[in-house]
DNA sequence: GCAAAAAGTTAGCTTAGGCTAACAATCAAG
DNA sequence: CTTGATTGTTAGCCTAAGCTAACTTTTTGC
């Protein structure tokens, strides 16, 4: 420590305190883009379930826009991570994991839905924003979002 | 067309039409992450630069949280897209692509932190949430948000 | 001015997430 | 019950973004 003023905090120890919380920032949107992918499909099947009674591949990879094969990988990865079942030929099924990943998915998409909408946004670019944004939200911003949603 | 009611929207139509939206989130959602990457470099270098005079790939992977060959990599992609300019071993520069990117990047950053500071976000969770929210707001959300945030 | 430390690069590996082409299975009409 | 259309899978390719290990270059301290 080859250093002076310590009673108070210095100024280049705040600078270095924030360029840490900035790592942190940017470890942490790498770890959620690992998983949004997954996120996506996982909701989406679920949905499909919901309205169709069955999620067929060919269905997930009109609604995601990706061509089949797309989607036979991911399901692949979906599925040894433990988020579906399926058989070959068949439809998928979500796991008890995966349905669970899927609520709280569809939870935090209607929020920040309801909040870009009550922001004044229209309908079209809060559902494409929304998509994006829901996988970077905190817990914190989420209870934020949802209170000023409400109060509108 | 073997169907009744077309005086008025069908019903089927207009839920065709919102997953049509969806859809193009999706793939409007897989196109911001392509850049994202890139953005968040460049934007990185800017400050680096303006604080330091330099842009030295060794802060570049302190402050980004990865491994110096990976910068190397990115660096490379980025020389490649026009972004920056370098010489092997020595510093980093932007071109003036770069520096209209950079800028415009630290604009929006600027605008979702403040936007979650002034809804009452803490200010490392502000920072956390900006990094990732900033690469898929809308111009017109951003204009919400700068608008909010104004008159907070 | 040289040796050691620091910084930068290269090679080579991994995973994820896209794609096309080719093939296999299922389903639906007739 | 067969055949053609639809759906699903596999193989093989690509790019991005990460890593470690090994090497080269530059900087720094004596």
């Amino acid at each position: 420590m080859t250093n002076d003023q310590n009673l108070e905090t210095a100024p280049q120890e705040v600078e270095a305190r924030a360029v840490e919380a900035r790592v942190e920032a940017f470890i942490g949107v790498r770890e959620a883009r690992r998983s949004e992918v997954a996120e996506d499909y996982v909701e989406l099947i679920a949905e499909l379930i919901h309205d169709n009674g069955e999620a067929r591949p060919v269905d997930i990879a009109t609604r995601m826009g990706v061509t089949a094969p797309t989607v036979a990988k991911t399901l692949g990865r979906l599925a040894r991570d433990g988020l579906i079942t399926r058989a070959k030929y068949r439809s998928v099924f979500l796991t008890e994991e995966g349905r669970a990943l899927a609520k709280e998915c569809r939870h935090r998409h209607e929020i920040v839905l309801r909040f870009l909408l009550s922001l004044g946004l229209d309908p079209e670019t809060a559902e494409r924003d929304a998509e994006g944004i829901e996988h970077h939200v905190s817990e914190r911003t989420l209870a934020l979002f949802a209170d000023f949603a409400d109060r509108s």
